[in-house]
DNA sequence: TCAGTATGTGAGCACAAGCTCACCTTCACA
DNA sequence: TGTGAAGGTGAGCTTGTGCTCACATACTGA
């Protein structure tokens, strides 16, 4: 079932105008993936949309897929980076806030455009073993690794690489699962503490009864959901 | 984006021939769907595959849509009987042993033909609003809340209600996702304990540092998996 | 026995998708 | 300034889809 033929762009812009055409390309992708899903992103409109003939779309992409696999590349990458920063800015603080900070950044990233976030998940799914996600999860996974263990006084589990795993997958699981079938929670900041709350009594040794408790915790929510999601259709 | 037009059979099979006609044509979609995909599967295909003209198909599912939807029906229905019967026998044992039960029943549950399992997942996120599904989810989601009320004395957060919905999207984020993407974890027993763990400290009141350990975490293996997956295919 | 209903058939329609290719336009640079 | 490469075009081919409908056959019950 997984197939791929032909995911990697086809050549490569070098004047800067293909660059914008390219540019244009994605863009128009993402505006009809989110207008009007996957079904009815054809090649054609995508290209109309984007102001380009279909001819040029097929110099850059060779396939339908291949727009949809740059797309994920992209968001994977900028995943990656938002980790990465967050992870590193929490590398001297506590297990607890190291992980509060990392989930509320991964919660907050899959506000933006949720959307198209949707639609890129069940695009993941469906495409398959896709390298840009493999090495995406590798990282991650190693990225997470790293930093547990270098917090090992604090961390309960023996086995660091379980620890990372069951950490990062299940972060991972819930947020995923929240965008597509709950993603008002998505803000819902009692909720990310809960989750929060769940990962750091699972990492962190001897956890007291009440936890750091957050003062009240009455239903919050998340400042204003940062939307790039703009004239959102329907 | 959510459409879902005319997704409920059009008529009851009456006769035994009929009723019959209805299995195969089902029977023909999962194996159809394992073999080659969801966009492989055309209506035309299925009907070949079932033995069964293309206008039969249509006498009893309106479209496409329809086949996939009457599959994750029953799929749900049948989930939903695995998670009431595992949380009933656990009513009078402790949330931990219940919840390692439940999370071990819902684990096997996707060992069961972990292909079809993902094409339906995909086609779920798909199809969007499903009433099957919002039943399910809000079915599922007063199960576990009622369980966990009556261990109100074990259970560690106040609120009842946050505690049942982390607990359950959790569970079900992480199996999703498992599934989807590294379905050979599914199996891992070391894995499974890692995420009960994790669930019961979230849970429970008072954990003590070690938790109940279960003899070395040798990387053991669960019971050859109860595979319905035969002939899989490529 | 036989009307009337339930069930089953499959050629083929309507349509739209993904994609190609022969051709034109713009650019870089010797 | 001219030439080859890079960039861009879009009519239209091919393919396969989801689905209909006019008809044939099997079953039921009086």
């Amino acid at each position: 079932m997984p197939r791929s033929p032909g995911v990697k762009p086809r050549k490569a812009p070098t004047q800067a105008r293909a660059q914008a055409t390219v540019e244009a390309i994605l863009a128009a992708t993402k505006t009809v993936l989110v207008k009007d899903g996957y079904e009815a992103a054809s090649t054609n409109r995508v290209a109309e949309v984007a102001g380009v003939s279909i001819g040029s779309l097929y110099q850059y992409f060779p396939s339908k897929a291949a727009l949809l696999a740059e797309l994920i590349q992209r968001h994977m990458s900028r995943m990656f980076e938002v980790l990465a920063t967050t992870a590193q800015e929490g590398e001297t603080s506590s297990i607890e806030e190291a992980a509060r900070t990392v989930i509320r950044a991964v919660f907050a990233a899959h506000r933006v455009n949720p959307r198209l976030h949707r639609v890129l998940i069940e695009q993941m799914a469906r495409l398959g073993t896709l390298e840009a996600l493999e090495s995406f999860e590798a990282q991650t996974q190693a990225l997470i690794e790293g930093f547990l263990a270098s917090h090992r006084a604090e961390l309960r589990p023996k086995n660091v690489k379980v620890a990372a795993r069951v950490a990062v997958l299940s972060v991972r699981g819930v947020t995923l699962w929240t965008l597509l079938r709950s993603p008002e929670q998505l803000g819902d900041e009692e909720f990310i503490d809960e989750i929060t709350e769940m990962v750091t009594r699972y990492l962190v040794r001897g956890r007291p009864e009440a936890g750091k408790t957050r003062g009240p915790t009455a239903r919050r929510r998340a400042p204003a959901t940062p939307v790039d999601d703009s004239r959102s259709s329907r």
